[in-house]
Order: structure tokens, then C-alpha cells, then sequence
DNA sequence: GTATGTGCAAATGGTTTGCAGTGGG
DNA sequence: CCCACTGCAAACCATTTGCACATAC
């Protein structure tokens, strides 16, 4: 159905891959530009969202764009969730599976045909918590 | 511990929460700006923002920060959950209850204090399914 | 009377894109 | 060789904000 979509192995493209599979902190765009630059520094911010965002097609990584906030990028790409600070705005993974009986929604769910779903938690990170009492 | 937060009411606050509560399709900001502009032709987009912001906040309605989308307002402040059709944007209610055990998270969360989760499904509305075959 | 709200317009900020040149296969 | 990719800079677009005036209470 779909063509297989050829892309080039750039060293552009393999530092931003490499970077985010290395670290664990679901950055965004800047920070990835930002890794990747000590390597390259003439990337531009361009390349890197273009990149970021092919990547993510190619299921090779995984795109968390935030309910309003800024997007940002896990080099995991198995499903799993995230909680995100509302303090600091810093992402980490939530631990437990995936949202059960999804599927079943499929039927009850007024004509549409369901694709799939987005699950994001929001709190207070650790080190959020300490800085100022717990609320 | 939060001061009450003092507001007034305005013809302009009035209106849009009029008109949202009105209406059943969780319109956008803009949306909601050209419906209640009918009636305030000099009211601003501004304004409107501003509006939505804090009637959000006193809990008279609901805003649907979408995932990377431009986010849409509920005159419906309970919480239910909303698929989004990935094709025309379209965000319609989801029938079903809130996110069971969703609290039992709230221990093995890497020492986040949750707060609350969003929840969210995208698909394909009736209309667009219908408009170019199910895929 | 005074602080809150409004209209207007400019600013913001993340993200996208047009274009001419580069380089991977 | 050709077309995907890059760097650069300008464009985009939803949302926010500064300011002077208006108005709810």
C-alpha cells in the first residue's frame, strides 16, 4: 500500500539517533540539537526537527507531543507511558502496561474507528518535590 | 490556601460561556471567537483567551489541550475523555468511565506526586471514514 | 474609586518551509 | 547522476502579553 519510503544514512541523521538512544531523558528538540551540535556544530535546529520527526515514522523512536507543551523525543520506541512535571516540565517513564481494553472501546465509540490513544500522567517530579514542601 | 479569586461578570465572559455550553462540538478558540463575535463584532480574540483560560480554571469548563493540536473547549466540566479524528481535527466525547485504578499508579511512579492523567483517542470520524473508504 | 476586564497590536516560541547548494547510493 | 538531505533564514500560527482605556461592583 504504502511505499517503503527510502531515506539516506546521513551523519546527521545517525548523531541524533545515536544521542537519543544514548540518553535517557526524553529531550526535546533544542537539547537534541543542543547533543548533537557538540559533534556537528553547523546542524541546524532545522535538520534536527526534520530528522526527529522522520525517525519517528520509521517507528525508530518515539514522539511525545505534549497537551499544549513543548514535544519531546524518547529513543524507546516501544509503547509504554509517561509522566511529565508540571513544575519543570521534565518527562520520565511511567512504569506499568499498557492501557488494557482499549480495544474493546472500538465498538462503543459513536462511529469513529479507533486508532489508537494517547496516555499521559502529570505530577510532581522527586526533585520538584523537595525544592518546595510537597503541596 | 488559594485566595477565592475574584471575578466579574462581564457581557463578554457571559457570551462565551453562553455559547459554549450551547454548542456540542468542543470548538477551538477561534471557533469560539467567530461564534460569539456574532453578538460582540468588537470583541477580541484576545479576550476570548483570556476567558477560556480562567473559566477553565474555575472549573466551569473544560480545555482540551490537544497533543500537538490546537487545544478545544468543552462547556462540559466533567470529566469523560474525547477521541480526536486524526483526518479533519474533528474531537467528539468518549463514552465510557474514567480511567480506573489510575490511583493504584500513584505508588510505583518513580516518586512523582501524580496529580491526574490525560487520556485521549484519535481515529477516523464517520464522516471522514465515509468521505474516502475505510482504510 | 479602584482593580479587574477589554480591545488592539505587537511579541513570543515552538515548529515548518522555501530555496539553493551538498552528498549518499 | 539524481534525488534525498542539509543549512539558512524567513514564515507560520496558536497563544500570550503590554498598554491605555472602559466598566463592574
Amino acid at each position: 500500500m504504502s511505499p517503503p519510503k527510502r531515506s539516506r544514512n546521513t551523519r546527521q541523521r545517525g548523531m541524533i539517533l545515536g544521542e537519543l538512544k544514548k540518553v535517557h531523558s526524553h529531550p526535546t528538540a533544542t537539547a537534541v540539537y543542543d547533543l548533537v551540535r557538540r559533534q556537528l556544530p553547523k546542524i541546524s535546529l532545522g535538520t534536527v526537527y526534520r530528522n526527529l520527526e522522520l525517525l519517528a515514522e520509521l517507528g525508530m523512536i518515539q514522539k511525545i507531543p505534549g497537551a499544549g507543551a513543548e514535544a519531546r523525543f524518547d529513543g524507546d520506541p516501544l509503547p509504554h507511558h509517561h509522566v511529565r512535571c508540571v513544575r519543570c516540565g521534565r518527562v520520565d517513564d511511567m512504569p506499568g502496561p499498557p492501557l488494557e481494553g482499549s480495544q474493546a472501546r472500538e465498538h462503543d465509540s459513536g462511529g469513529y474507528e479507533i486508532l489508537g490513544y494517547r496516555l499521559e500522567f502529570f505530577g510532581i517530579c522527586p526533585r520538584c518535590r523537595s525544592e518546595s514542601g510537597q503541596p
